[in-house]
DNA sequence: TCTTTACTTGGCGATTTTGCCAAGTATTCT
DNA sequence: AGAATACTTGGCAAAATCGCCAAGTAAAGA
């Protein structure tokens, strides 16, 4: 078992696991750009439609997303406009050349 | 199976997974305020040697930790001084007052 | 009201991740 | 050389995650 962290540990976990599965990243990033709603979502993914579903809740319950319904279809926002900032951070990491070189 | 991604969405999926444990991330926050070794790492996160090893193994694959070995002892650092913005950009996020209200 | 559309939730097998123990490697000390 | 220290790697069982199918809910249309 994993012995206890930090409160702000255990809250910024919390952010990063939500974004720690390629469907649910590329859900986000995909969001950068507007709103969507599930329907396109799940093309983009190209899994089944509850599979998104429940990614999309996942990024719901870590605050990392809105959403809003409008008729029939439920539309999906990024709650959060910081987001292409934190992007950019992890470019700079996952770029190791730019980084392990620096120091 | 999971859908192909976006190259870059893999490359970030790499980053964000290696820092999605609470114990590597408790191991890398550490590591903003200097180098340490992997007893005191194994101190400070409170499981096993091996599992700590583990977990630095994982870090160090992403590119985020450099080791070096200075005489029986191996020391841990961050390869990449940007990633203070990195988790300023997780805490806007995972406090959603200041995010979604922020519109 | 009945059907259709768009989505969510329950459930379960399959895959992945995690953590401990045991064993192995490298360096220092005696 | 032999022992001790600091760590890594192999292996495996337990736990968490993932994705599909089936079933349920809500809004719109016939």
């Amino acid at each position: 078992m994993t012995p206890p962290q930090l409160p702000r540990t255990t809250s910024r976990i919390n952010v990063i696991k939500a974004l720690a599965h390629p469907s649910r990243l590329t859900i986000v990033e995909a969001l950068q750009h507007g709103e969507q709603c599930v329907c396109d979502l799940r093309n983009l993914v190209g899994t089944d439609l509850s599979t998104v579903s429940k990614h999309l809740a996942i990024l719901r319950s870590a605050g990392l997303l809105s959403m809003e319904k409008r008729g029939l279809k439920v539309f999906y926002r990024l709650s959060c406009p910081c987001f292409l900032d934190f992007l950019n951070c992890v470019d700079r990491m996952s770029s190791a050349s730019s980084c392990s070189t620096a120091g």
